[in-house]
DNA sequence: GTGTATGCAAATTCTTTGCATGGAA
DNA sequence: TTCCATGCAAAGAATTTGCATACAC
């Protein structure tokens, strides 16, 4: 299990080569917390050294990916077809996705380890990866909801989605 | 919640029109278990009346997908970026997934009960949609490789891989 | 009759591949 | 000096869009 500051150690002693590009990524992947995808990385990268070709970020996803260094989510398709990786951590987590202002919480606790436990219980299963996103709505935009609601019954101008399309992040538990 | 025979009955009633197409599609995503992709659905509606374009069978998904009549899977990516489709079951349920030999299990228990619930308490969430997805390998595949790397320390001659390529599916308690 | 759904072709998005060159070990 | 990694261009897979026609209601 690789330590954050450390994407690439394991990696080097496998045979793999450290390059320039590489480094950066791993850098990046490992600083920007959780949830890039393949275009904002490259976006990134491209800032910190223009002589990157988003190809190399693809390929060195791939090899991380394939490496069980990160991980490979999809956020329930929330905005868009594109994949977000984040570094493979040792607690398992669910991510919580608002459908209506694209936050992403996560959420560590009891219920997934006994899930994974049950899993491999039940049918003698070895498990390598596991994933859970769940969609819906967060608290605020419950509340939101409502406030529109009645703004539409009552006046004809509802407000605009105030909702900001950054997705923040919090962790949970 | 709809029952299988009828997924496009509550959709009539909020004014969509019952096609030829959309009735035969329905048709198939109901009676065939689980875990159809676009294609695969394409060709079988292709067999039952040759008239039907690829475009309707995703415009389709995509209508059942936002009326929250189907969920929408990836299966971990196994086999390729594209996307499954099974109706919408009553009962919370995970997919495992084996990724040496393809085989789809599904696991409903308690734990992703207890998982929903917490989530909703926790953050004051309202959950709808839930997605787990786990990879691994099957007992069969564990077993397999055992055998496989024994036959490699031994023999020169490994056996071809005889899993299937074949996704079967098996309902779990 | 009206307006939504379809088919067709083309476009878009995300990702991968082939091949010559560059660079890490 | 030897291969592995990169960049570039191009291909590929999955999915969406524009627009004229077909057809459900």
């Amino acid at each position: 299990m690789p330590t954050p500051a450390s994407l690439g150690g394991s990696l080097q002693d496998q045979g793999v080569r450290m390059t320039r590009q590489r480094k950066l990524l791993f850098e990046l992947i490992d600083g920007s917390g959780v949830h890039l995808n393949a275009e904002t990385l490259y976006r990134m990268a491209k800032q910190r050294d223009a002589r990157i070709n988003r190809v190399t970020v693809y390929r060195t996803l791939k090899l991380l990916k394939q490496e069980g260094l990160v991980d490979e989510l999809d956020l329930l398709h929330h905005e868009g077809d594109q994949h977000y990786y984040e570094t493979r951590l040792k607690r398992e987590h669910a991510h919580v996705v608002c459908l209506r202002c694209g936050r992403v919480e996560e959420f560590f606790g009891e219920p997934l380890k006994r899930l994974k436990q049950q899993i491999e219980a039940h049918f003698g299963f070895q498990i390598m990866i596991a994933r859970t996103e769940v969609g819906g709505y967060c608290a605020d935009c419950q509340r939101t909801a409502v406030r529109e609601a009645a703004e539409l019954r009552n006046g004809p101008v509802p407000a605009p989605r105030a909702a900001s399309r950054e997705p923040k992040t919090r962790s949970a538990q």
